[in-house]
DNA sequence: TTGATCATGTAATCAGTTACATGATTAC
DNA sequence: GTAATCATGTAACTGATTACATGATCAA
């Protein structure tokens, strides 16, 4: 159910059509959470159903426009107050460095080399929308957008140390391959 | 199909039942994937089909050992090849920071020392795995276990970073607060 | 006019969770 | 003996992806 509290958070935060969700769920939102257009649009159709969110205009080619009703606002506080959170990991990156011994070390620092690469292309990507806010966004900015920032932050700081990481990874597994190609340096934990 | 790549790994690394691999998920498994039995033991079976693993031996309550085959590691290998990775994100904690703003100040601030406190509780469980390592992990172990250690290592950095960014985000959210609570200080930019 | 993008929807399938169901072994 | 844990399985349901299907608008 945590789709419809996230439609439920991004047309509090302003009002917007199924397409448009689709693709804040590919930008901003898609760093915290993401769907495809085939369970938006249903969700939205629930959630107008039950009176979570009501239509306020429309655009062309049949563009429905949604908002958060009181109620829908209502539900989404309830949602944020509830102090069980699902912290469930599912990382594939996290799974194959883990496997990681079962390929060689050089296919193993390459691994490592294209996820640093990845960290530090996100990290990019957040530095161009952090420059966007005012130096002084602790004070300059409202709620929403001070909210946004944080998150942000997170973001930051997250693909800053798995950049870090990776790096490090890298190296120790280049290294560790470096030591195995010295002729007879080759010992008993190098194999299995 | 990732999560037959996930039990090929386990059982690649070492032969284990449906049972136990159920509990390695829950244990040092969890920080990467997860399951429940109930796909655990299908999977299994559908991969027990396919030849990727064989049964090895049994133990008592109709405890059924399995191990990866050379065709299952072949397989597993070629997974680990294939530079294409998903990175879909899906975090409840991201979701919900990014909307405080629709709480009070006071419960965004509690939202975030929670999270804090929850990446330290995670940061301790790390360490003390972390402490069973010997200290030259990096010559003394095989590559097994080193992939074990650097894997761990991602998690020590992650969580480390995270509860950093919880503090910074609850002093923040505090700090505000503080501010509104002042008489006439509650200015424009802290409504809506 | 035609190709790209905007825009919405449904259907089929696959992945994941919760619930149902059963029985063996072990520790007390 | 009896409660806890070990151990395996299936069924029903929900969540998520991929594929099918259609049509409007806009820019070249």
């Amino acid at each position: 159910v945590i789709l419809r509290y996230a439609l439920l958070g991004l047309l509090a935060a302003e009002p917007a059509s199924g397409f448009d969700l689709l693709r804040r769920f590919s930008r901003t939102a898609g760093y915290a959470w993401s769907a495809h257009h085939s369970q938006i649009y249903p969700e939205l159709a629930r959630c107008l159903g039950d009176r979570l969110i009501e239509e306020i205009g429309a655009g062309p080619r049949g563009k429905r426009i949604y908002r958060t009703t009181e109620l829908g606002l209502q539900t989404l506080r309830a949602w944020l107050s509830d102090p069980s959170i699902d912290r469930t990991v599912r990382s594939e990156p996290t799974l194959r460095s883990f496997f990681t011994w079962a390929m060689g070390d050089a296919a193993a620092a390459e691994f490592y080399r294209r996820e640093a690469d990845y960290h530090r292309e996100a990290l990019r990507g957040l530095e161009q929308i952090a420059a966007e806010f005012p130096d002084d966004w602790a004070v300059a900015l409202n709620a929403k957008q001070k909210s946004g920032r944080m998150t942000l932050e997170r973001g930051l700081r997250l693909h800053t140390a798995l950049a870090e990481w990776a790096d490090w990874a890298a190296e120790h597994a280049a290294e560790r391959s470096a030591v195995a190609r010295v002729p007879g340096a080759a010992s008993e934990h190098d194999r299995q």
